[in-house]
DNA sequence: GTTTTCATGTAACCCGTTACATGATTCA
DNA sequence: TGAATCATGTAACGGGTTACATGAAAAC
């Protein structure tokens, strides 16, 4: 299944890279901010936390609130742990970060990607986007074939099944040329590896995105936070 | 996760009772008339057919072309086998066709279903695309809620990402949107479980699904058969 | 004071794939 | 005659989830 654990590595990462946190906090990052990934359950996570920490790239903190730092200090209670990246775990992202394998080109780890485009230069976003892109086009060309080969055998439903599975992957392919085209005619912001700060990525930074008028994508409910406890974010029974 | 060998014994079971097969060719059908699928490996069809067998809803049958047959009857050669839908195997079909729990809002398991509306009732694909319809529906109300807490701490990638995941969604619905009318207005073609037959389906049987403008999706190759022999289709080294 | 939510973990289990083994048929 | 494709199987492995166990902090 092509490593989908390796992406649950990538994204932590990526995330502790911004800043230090629990595990818990982790996983509700990874289920909504990115909320791309089909959700991973903490079967799945802490172990990953733990390699990741014996591999040298996480280290283990006790993350309580400053005021009761002695209080923790004192019981053995059940610490808060708190992940911070290390320099390796830094230097480590910053590998995966430019290595653009075929595998990026697919779907989970493309959108992984993505969601970390804010901290990868611009020749790899480059490289990465039009992957995928000719990874769709390579897809697209099989449908058709096939569609071109069975097509007459094929009921209604099956035919508009297909027709919208193709449409789409036809507009993701658009998107992904909007973006492409934005990224080049980006001024190059920033090549340079290091200068891809930490905490520099809510202002504007990122210069040249595709303005969308706004689909109904804004209206939605008022920032209640009174959302009804998740089921799906809840693994106890 | 939901029992996606479940989706398997459907569409095997759909298959079979448009035509007798055998396990290879289905497999290919799986992968392309129905390319919905993330590929099944023989190593999840072949035993699924075997518990299909036991569960007395296909039969196996020595599957050689007629001028052979006499030849296969002598020797004990590795028959090639061709399952066939027993009576039961066929109603257990029509139950599972009617049956319409929450699963069947799911992803692949809606494309499943969808895939066989032309073995379906009208009042059943009204509650499977409704269902559908009304689970996406929900997904986007938790993407906006989600979307609207977080907004300000995101990037702009991360931003565009979400953008784009909620248009796909909303892009389907609008589809689901399409369907169900044209469900709605399309005389009440066939409401009787039976008289939903066999080989039916290939002709203009299902009334009305909403036209589309060809888009780009008809172009593409020649209906050549000299397609490159496809590597995602050969599980062999 | 008790229910929820936060928080961390683990072991058993399920499902499906990978890799391998085997052999027939077709094509060059 | 050898390669490629068709065809059927299985055993081992792996990855991820479910379910469980535990306990602190906060909310009611």
């Amino acid at each position: 299944m092509s490593r989908r654990s390796g992406i649950l590595e990538f994204a932590v990462l990526g995330l502790l890279r911004e800043a230090p946190m629990h595990g818990y906090e982790l996983r509700k990052r990874l289920n909504t901010s990115l909320g791309i990934f089909r959700a991973f359950s903490y079967g799945t996570l802490y172990p990953c936390l733990k390699t990741l920490v014996a591999n040298g790239w996480l280290i283990e903190e006790p993350g309580n609130a400053p005021e009761d730092a002695l209080a923790a200090s004192l019981a053995g209670r059940r610490a808060k742990i708190v992940y911070r990246l290390t320099a390796e775990g830094k230097e480590h992202f910053e590998e995966l970060l430019s290595a653009t394998g075929p595998d990026s080109w697919e779907d989970e780890h493309f959108a992984a990607r993505f969601a970390f485009f804010g901290q990868t230069e611009r020749e790899v976003r480059m490289r990465v986007l039009e992957g995928r892109r000719s990874r769709l086009e390579e897809r697209l060309e099989k449908m058709r074939a096939s569609l071109a080969r069975t097509r007459e055998r094929l009921d209604d439903y099956t035919l508009e099944l297909q027709r919208h599975g193709m449409e789409s992957v036809e507009r993701e392919v658009r998107w992904l040329n909007e973006l492409i085209e934005s990224e080049r005619a980006g001024r190059d912001q920033r090549s340079s590896p290091e200068s891809t700060a930490q905490q520099d990525n809510t202002s504007g930074a990122t210069g040249g995105l595709p303005r969308h008028r706004g689909s109904e994508s804004s209206g939605g409910t008022p920032p209640d936070d009174s959302s009804p406890p998740d089921p799906s974010d809840d693994p106890a029974k």
